[in-house]
DNA sequence: ATAATTCCTAAACCTAACTTTAGCTCAAGT
DNA sequence: ACTTGAGCTAAAGTTAGGTTTAGGAATTAT
């Protein structure tokens, strides 16, 4: 029982962890309870994250940035290797799949959009008639609770 | 006392606006806590709207869909005359408003896209030089609770 | 006149994505 | 050895956008 480190080469602590991807460690624990994370527990209890989980984290905070749900970022994240620490090529696959369903979102609130203007020029914008109403495109119904489809704030490129 | 209607040419009940605009009841009471619409009351105590609020909540539901959010519907409405039932140029004023927010989401989200491009093709997708790190873009810290940029579902043509 | 709707309020519940708080334990530094 | 900082859990609180429930009161239909 001498010298036997507490936090070894590949193991990082979640104040680590924390400080490397500038999440809250709350915000790492409640991933933990998503399935986004599965770090190992060390002989205090502690919890012990691979190396590899700051990707992972990176990872899901970028998801986040494009508006993916925990839920969608947990089932992609399913698709990473289970055995291996992934590698670069295996994010580039997830990363694309991510690029297509962004693609169509980027689509659908550009043809939103242009319904718009065509109400703008015919000024209905309420009744039957408006094509703004047929329910087909953006966010449909999924049970209770809040949907979203754009956030509350437009971008700014500087403050 | 003989026949004083109680729900007169103008006024419609808060069925009526149901019916008329597809949202729930409860929807449109707590739409009313949020500022949205502020019907009269009639000797009874129940809610007595206008025909005009159903245009006006329609408005709501479209600006919902472009994922603006309640409070941000509630400034816009702020922009329409008081005192006058608003025309149809009174819409489209407001509507090009969101249109022109509604550009800068899309070129945001856009802009985003291409950042993610450039990260497939390098393969870093997570550290410091990651073009996906720098925060300026997408949606920034509001104080507590959730914060989103898009939905979590791609929009579907057809089921 | 009475039954069936519709409407009312207040309070509780729901989801997503977290944060905060309370009360302890573990680990690190001196 | 001991103090401090970091970590732990469980439970409650937060925001947005509502829905659900409970228990009455007003309207409408017959």
């Amino acid at each position: 029982m001498s010298h036997i480190p507490t936090q070894r080469r590949n193991e990082i602590s979640i104040g680590t962890l924390s400080g490397r991807t500038g999440l809250a460690v709350s915000a790492i624990r409640y991933y933990e309870t998503q399935g986004l994370v599965a770090p190992e527990r060390n002989a205090g209890g502690q919890r012990r994250f691979l190396r590899s989980d700051i990707r992972r984290l990176s990872f899901v905070m970028i998801a986040q940035k494009f508006g993916f749900t925990l839920d969608r970022i947990r089932e992609v994240l399913g698709r990473l290797p289970e055995k291996r620490t992934p590698t670069a090529a295996d994010w580039t696959d997830i990363s694309h799949d991510f690029r297509v369903e962004l693609d169509a979102q980027i689509a659908a609130l550009t043809r939103l959009r242009d319904k718009l203007d065509g109400c703008i020029g015919c000024g209905c914008l309420s009744l039957d008639r408006c094509a703004l109403y047929n329910p087909d495109d953006a966010a449909g119904e999924k049970g209770a609770g809040p949907r979203y489809l754009l956030g509350d704030e437009v971008v700014k490129s500087d403050g």
